[in-house]
DNA sequence: CTGTTAGCGCCTTCAT
DNA sequence: ATGAAGGCGCTAACAG
């Protein structure tokens, strides 16, 4: 590998020169730089990141951190950070939490020992608190993206959970449906949480019961399936409503069990929805987070971070729209 | 942030012990490994993986490049390669190339630059054979995953792509099909053209004339998508093929399109599948790719190329399944 | 068993 | 407009 010093020795300058033809860093003579530019070429050099990013302790790097790049959701997320970054010369090192806070943990010491200039962080849905306020004493800005805590004092980019919810609910109530079944997964995540929340406003908003519904809370998938059974069994469940995509896979797969037809015997909604959703029969409606605009509006506010460290965090809230579709409509409950 | 002249200080060593008892690599009597120790926990020191690495010139991080890993078999693979490196203790950095040939070369040269011990690559589809050629001379071992060049020396990884096709042909002529439409993509992507290459094989298997079939190639999907509605429309086509998640989407578009049944009217058959195929109706027979294992898979050959630079390169080929369900069955074509 | 020392490749202040 | 030189934080000879 050609170093800086080769390039320098064959161009007959200083490695100084070398340095700033490279980066710009300060004015030289075209016919030097072109001799440097000459020597570049033959030598096959390039620049050494990791010697530039010690030196200069900074990487034109940034990390992203989420529990599965598989997932729908968080592929776009993915994309939409990848896009941004690229467009301002940042690499992005991307890693998965697969859901642990071990694991996450570890992902996060590997990125800042790597001296990323900030990381974006989808916390995992056990995301240890400590480890979170331990990234506050950092140097390295964070920027929560989907996954939002409101009590620390980190930039935060996530949905509008709670309100596209209660939409949710209105149209779900104002089709007629008064007792429902909402599979609202593991609560510890905040974005399921703030979901959980946005259907109690629904209810008081229509002036239902929560006693009257079907929540289905739990940290255990597979425990979420077995109650799901009894509960979308319940003839007076007239809709279902899925938190998640996964969860959407269990509700629909627990349908079928029972043999409930969408939307001829119960309406469905979902948030977040399937790749290739048109290919889904009957047509799901769906809440849509901007998933590409969350990633790209998390790496701006890295980016303004970075060029002013001390100003206060702040918090985004993108819009997500409510899709309306075949599962929930055209069907008119039974007046209880 | 701690370095490690703080710990040596605090610990009245020197460096050079503060290093080995980090790296457990020389013998330190316990008395001092224990002040180290202390010293560490006090000052909140942390390794400093840059320096490290420049120092040691290896990082025992590796890199992986994917098109897409939202793609369900590429997150599947992406997986296996985090579990196996984390294994072996070794950091994972992932970039996507979104299927566009100057965003790997960015994405390689980011990486290598970064120096990562290795890296594991699934081409994009216009992979620039230069940038492959360029590869070679580097000093980092490289290993092809599904995307495999036979003229390159390198290790790879893939599935049994062609036999997998064969396979399946065999399969669905054996059903009565003698007319198919078959949506073959981009055969620049070798894992497309050896698909496509199975099933030519399973033609001459049959006896049937590729010129009796529709071949749908390209690299354009929305060129893929309208010469699917023709051909699926011809009531002679009474099997579908897709040999990709992509193309299966398409498919199902046009099918749809056209309203034809599956596997009412015609039978169809896809490669890779969807995320939660377990909600498709009717569920589809679909030949799966090991991509686990795949990518646990490019680790080892990884692994080993770092412990014996020098031995000759070695191609694995992962059998695929092929898993039969409703979209074939239960379906008898009329005799022509 | 432990310390001293010379860089890894680069950027950047300070001279000139 | 260009050079010289120090040092980022760490490891690995080489000494003792």
């Amino acid at each position: 590998m050609a170093t800086m010093i080769d390039v320098a020795r064959l161009a007959g300058v200083s490695t100084s020169t070398v340095s700033h033809v490279l980066n710009g860093t300060r004015k030289v003579e075209s016919a030097t730089r072109r001799r440097v530019e000459a020597a570049i070429e033959q030598t096959g050099y390039r620049q050494d990141t990791l010697a530039r990013a010690m030196r200069r302790s900074r990487s034109d790097s940034i990390g992203l951190i989420v529990s599965d790049a598989g997932e729908p959701a968080f592929a776009d997320m993915a994309h939409g950070v990848e896009h941004a970054a690229a467009e301002r010369g940042l690499t992005l090192l991307l890693a998965n939490s697969s859901e642990d806070a071990e694991r996450e943990g570890l992902a996060i010491h590997a990125l800042m020992n790597r001296r990323v200039d900030g990381l974006i962080l989808a916390t995992a849905a056990t995301s240890l608190v400590d480890v979170l306020r331990s990234l506050r004493d950092e140097r390295a800005p964070v920027v929560l993206l989907d996954r939002l805590y409101h009590d620390l004092p980190f930039d935060q980019v996530g949905a509008d959970n709670r309100d596209s919810m209660r939409s949710l609910v209105k149209h779900i109530v104002g089709q007629g449906h008064r007792q429902m079944t909402i599979l609202a997964g593991d609560t510890r995540v905040p974005t399921l949480e703030e979901r959980l929340e946005g259907f109690l406003d629904g209810l008081r908003d229509a002036g239902l019961a929560p006693s009257a519904q079907h929540i289905l809370t739990g940290q255990d998938e597979a425990e979420i399936a077995a109650e799901a059974l009894p509960a979308v069994a319940d003839r007076a469940t007239t809709a279902v409503i899925c938190c998640s995509t996964p969860l959407a896979a269990v509700g629909l797969g627990a349908l079928e069990q029972v043999g409930r037809a969408v939307p001829g015997d119960v309406a469905f909604a979902t948030f977040d929805g399937f790749r290739y959703p048109e290919l889904f029969r009957p047509r799901l409606t769906t809440v849509r987070q901007p998933a590409f605009e969350m990633g790209v509006s998390a790496v701006q506010l890295l980016v303004s971070r970075l060029a002013d460290p001390d100003s206060s965090p702040r918090t985004v809230r993108l819009h997500q729209t409510l899709e309306l579709r075949e599962s929930t409509e055209g069907f008119a409950p039974r007046p209880a």
